[in-house]
DNA sequence: TCTGGGGTCCTAGGACCC
DNA sequence: TCTGGGGTCCTAGGACCC
């Protein structure tokens, strides 16, 4: 059985800021995404704000006729940012099996060793955390056999939780007592397609047979039918393996809704060249442009296209303006977004030898105190399971059809 | 004065290739 | 001889996450 750990923090970015500045701790406080004031939403609320009512994802008129005394402080990611390598680094004293969720969570398995032990590590965290990042700081951990899991009794017992659920027959016992879209997975859209069917509970779903729910949700049944039950397979995803990101986008919500083509325009071409400059700063190029846009009425219309590799903002707005003019049919816009999929690096060849070598003994170093830890070839470069990949005996019967065309 | 902005993954269907 | 089938690429669209 696994141990696994969720780490999420309680309203992140409010308690951040209040760790920073004296002056907001105690207070109700929202952060929004950054300057803006106006058709924005708040990012986090303090617990002080959230006894208002206040939300995360709450619109910020909204919150205020909730909390008229709130205090609206305007985000700033790179702190965020730092605050979470902190405590990251602090997570990897644990096990280098940490996989890096989001801004604010992180799963972390224990190595076999530490079995039983996952109560004691999850509060050796919380005070590390205590004293090396702020007092103000607090993290909910959820302790369980699989991601699912871990992450559902993490968000039992808010803020500050330390919640264990040492197997399915607890997990089936916890997941009776919550509505459905709890757990991560199940959102509105699901949840409604399940109301429909006359599921309200997981209790009424464990009762559904495994084929109705393939026919009704396709693969995702299978995900459901376990969920119901407590079982996840999801493995963990170290972030020394995790893939280099596959889209790029920004989307801006205009203040007062346009229909003026040259407004639309200057906003499509200060998304395309911070997408681009955003491209050329990973050393990537991209040629999947896809274009979105929200109408006044909420509505969405999106289209994709592809170009040739590039990371010129200049090319990618000429692909989104083309597209756009395809699909907009002079109405009020409220939100224009584009994003470039579809990455690879630019010229990989070109790599400098002291960039290639950093990036070599990045790879081994990771490798070595893996398998120091756990064993030789527990994993393996690339390149040695590509061999053994190729020394596999060629199918007979695609080599005949290949060579019959 | 309604409802941001950054992402990920999956499926389906058509075009095209061998 | 009526035309199977494997595979990839591309676009559209849906759903989810924080």
């Amino acid at each position: 059985m696994k141990v696994i750990l969720h780490i999420d923090f309680n309203s992140y970015f409010a308690t951040v800021e209040q760790q920073a500045n004296p002056r907001l701790r105690g207070k109700p406080i929202g952060v929004t995404g950054g300057d803006r004031m106006i058709r924005t939403v708040l990012g986090a609320a303090s617990v002080e704000a959230k006894k208002f009512g206040v939300k995360t994802g709450m619109p910020l008129w909204q919150a205020k006729k909730l909390c008229p005394q709130i205090i609206i402080v305007a985000g700033d990611s790179d702190k965020y940012l730092e605050t979470t390598k902190r405590f990251l680094n602090i997570l990897k004293d644990y096990s280098p099996y940490l996989e890096v969720f989001s801004i604010d969570e992180a799963f972390l398995e224990l190595p076999g060793a530490v079995r039983g032990g996952g109560e004691r590590v999850a509060k050796q965290i919380k005070s590390r955390i205590h004293t090396e990042i702020g007092e103000w700081i607090t993290c909910s951990i959820g302790i369980s056999y699989n991601k699912l899991v871990a992450k559902l009794a993490g968000s039992l017992q808010k803020p500050d939780g330390l919640v264990v659920i040492g197997s399915e027959k607890e997990a089936v016992k916890v997941l009776d007592n919550i509505p459905l879209d709890e757990i991560c997975g199940i959102g509105s859209k699901i949840k409604h397609r399940l109301n429909k069917m006359g599921i309200f509970n997981f209790k009424q779903l464990r009762a559904v047979p495994l084929n109705t729910l393939l026919f009704e949700f396709k693969s995702y049944g299978q995900f459901l039918y376990d969920a119901s039950r407590g079982i996840s397979n999801t493995p963990i995803t170290p972030f020394y393996e995790k893939e280099e990101v596959k889209s790029i986008g920004h989307r801006h919500t205009i203040d007062t809704d346009s229909d003026d083509p040259a407004e639309i325009k200057q906003i499509l071409l200060k998304l395309t060249e911070l997408v681009a400059r955003r491209l050329r700063s990973k050393r990537l190029v991209g040629r999947t442009v896809s274009l979105w846009f929200r109408s006044a009425d909420f509505k969405g219309d999106g289209m994709q296209t592809t170009i040739p590799y590039t990371a010129d903002g200049l090319e990618i707005f000429k692909a989104a303006w083309r597209e756009f003019n395809k699909l907009w049919c002079k109405q009020k816009i409220r939100m224009v977004g584009i994003s470039v999929s579809n990455l690879k690096p630019k010229d990989p060849e070109n790599l400098t030898f002291l960039e290639e070598d950093l990036r070599q003994q990045k790879i081994i170093q990771t490798l070595d105190e893996i398998n120091n830890k756990y064993g030789e070839f527990t994993l393996q470069r690339g390149t040695l399971l590509q061999s053994t990949r190729m020394s596999r005996k060629p199918n007979p019967f695609l080599a005949d059809r290949r060579f019959k065309i």
